[in-house]
DNA sequence: CTGAAAGCGCTTACAG
DNA sequence: CTGAAAGCGCTTACAG
């Protein structure tokens, strides 16, 4: 049995309200019962219950965070983003597997609801109407990381995707290449998929390199598979390519994968670049050059944001979007 | 404000003991009132606090889990293994990142203690005599994952890693390779480090093969830079070598990137063999052959042992070995 | 400086 | 079948 503050308090001669001040730091006691109290607890091994105090205190110390696939490589460094800043802010967290599935994100949102958590972190996934309902019926802070909506007010940290494209097209084309394809995300992703296709699209415009439909081929996903496949069909409708820009890095090097197997050289046949850099873009051979997400760091700036709106009620919170850069390492060919 | 079991009871006109039960599915009440206090806790929006359930039947349903990188590969998966079985139960996973630090490790554990974990995992590291004084003083079950504990009596999910290496080893024998190099990992990790190499060692005897030093080379880590770095200085002492099993598969993708800059093709002038299965093992090029351990798998089967023990207070542990088995993808060249 | 008491939102004997 | 009451382990006015 774990001992109580009234262990301590009858082993210290006081009362539980005098030990509970102790505790916490507040005024009201002298030098003298603090030493009595001080040596009771640590005689007795007392540890406060963080339940109990949870009760009382309506303040859990613990928040929530919902990843579509917890182990992929994407969640995983945001994921140790958010550990990081929650724990430094004082908080647990508790982490959720939605498997983009609607119905136990739901679950998962009503659990969080019952344990009482202080805020929740909502990862990578587009905020469908009954999330929002729910949102508002827990009220408590919610933060967005790795996605954004347009049509609920809820703060994000994100990249700005639209950008990211750009740029990385942008990239290919100072680099010589005028044959440019896209290996693109889902046309139904309005967070990611849509506006990174944009961006290369506008990129291209910029430079009066007129876009055409057989530049790009489109996936459900953003995986290895994903990449794999699209290659060929590409490389089919559009031969003259010289470069690629991949929404992923995965699909990115699924692509190389695809090229190495049909005995393409990269980058010396084909320019390849990510969108991500992931651990495994510097794995890879040749190593990807790619479009780099602060991915660590937007964990880490949507739990201290999550902490802040925890700790002081009134404070508006403000989205943010983190700057991209271009890693560039060996996939990308100059032209002359 | 939540509405709380009080609201309900006066809505449905009912004592709070009464819609306890209801809620409980405890015995005792018409069918009459029952319909009533559904009635209330639905027009309400009701639900049940689990902090003061927490409180009172002395279980929070969640269990912490430790590791000491969440952002691995490994740990990813594992993790998701453990959510699964978890959320399966009825629990719900604080996760912890301990950075293999020691100190970390222990305010974690005390802060698991505070909250008044049901039960704790500990991932892929050593157990210090402190943490199995906190366990005992935590007093609730732990399972160990990917880790063993010779001093402690606490049950593991493991897999064998002797006979995993020794099966890696005797696959490259098999292959007609006689010539065979080790990129190991850490002589001072008795979990992992050493096991894999004796199973080298092991295999190497059994078919007349002698182990030379030469043959091996250790690490610090079981990372990508480390095999990205074993590979020339494991060539340089024993140049002869045709094929090499490395201790984790970072090791080993770390290792063909140093092959194909040093222009040496996998797996026709070397051959290479991993450990660990993880999902980069299929996307790098080759795609590696390696041990496959069943990560998910695992950490499964640690969340299910868990509760299980939770549930069943006097129910003794048996520790798991889980099977591994060989991937055959494409960087073992077979000899004539 | 210190303590008695109420209360956080539940569950569980106990009595009827 | 149903309710009053005690209690889980704390915090926080309130009174002295």
């Amino acid at each position: 049995m774990n001992p109580t503050i009234k262990d301590v308090a009858k082993k210290a001669n006081v009362s539980i309200a005098t030990v509970s001040r102790i505790l916490n730091g507040l005024p009201g006691y002298s030098e003298d019962t603090k030493k009595k109290v001080t040596a009771a607890i640590a005689d007795l091994g007392y540890q406060p219950n963080a339940v109990a105090r949870g009760l009382i205190n309506r303040r859990t110390q613990t928040i929530g965070v919902l990843f579509p696939n917890v182990s992929g490589m994407l969640s995983s460094e945001v994921l140790e983003g958010v550990e990081r800043a929650a724990h430094e802010a004082g908080f647990s967290v508790i982490v959720c597997n939605t498997a983009s599935s609607g119905s136990r994100t739901l679950k998962y949102l009503r659990l969080l609801q019952e344990k009482r958590v202080d805020g929740v972190i909502f990862a990578s996934e587009d905020i469908k109407d009954e999330y929002a309902e729910i949102f508002k019926e827990m009220n408590v802070p919610v933060v967005l990381v790795s996605t954004a909506s347009q049509k609920h007010n809820l703060p994000f940290v994100r990249v700005n995707d639209f950008e990211g494209a750009y740029r990385a097209t942008e990239y290919l084309i100072h680099r010589g290449h005028r044959q440019i394809g896209m290996i693109g995300g889902s046309n139904y992703d309005p967070i990611a998929g849509v506006p990174r296709m944009e961006g290369f699209k506008a990129a291209l415009t910029k430079h009066s390199l007129p876009f055409i439909d057989k530049m790009l081929v489109t996936n459900e996903g953003y995986r290895f598979n994903d990449g794999q496949q699209s290659l060929p069909k590409l490389l089919h409708q559009f031969p003259e390519m010289t470069a690629v820009f991949a929404a992923s890095d995965e699909l990115a090097i699924g692509a190389m994968s695809a090229a190495h197997q049909l005995r393409i050289s990269v980058p010396d046949q084909l320019s390849i670049i990510g969108y991500d850099n992931l651990k495994i873009s510097e794995m890879c051979y040749p190593p990807l050059t790619t479009v780099s997400q602060p991915l660590v760091k937007m964990g880490e700036k949507a739990g201290e944001m999550l902490t802040a709106l925890i700790k002081e009620k009134e404070l508006e919170a403000k989205s943010m979007y983190l700057p991209f850069t271009i890693v560039e390492r060996q996939t990308v060919k100059r032209m002359k």
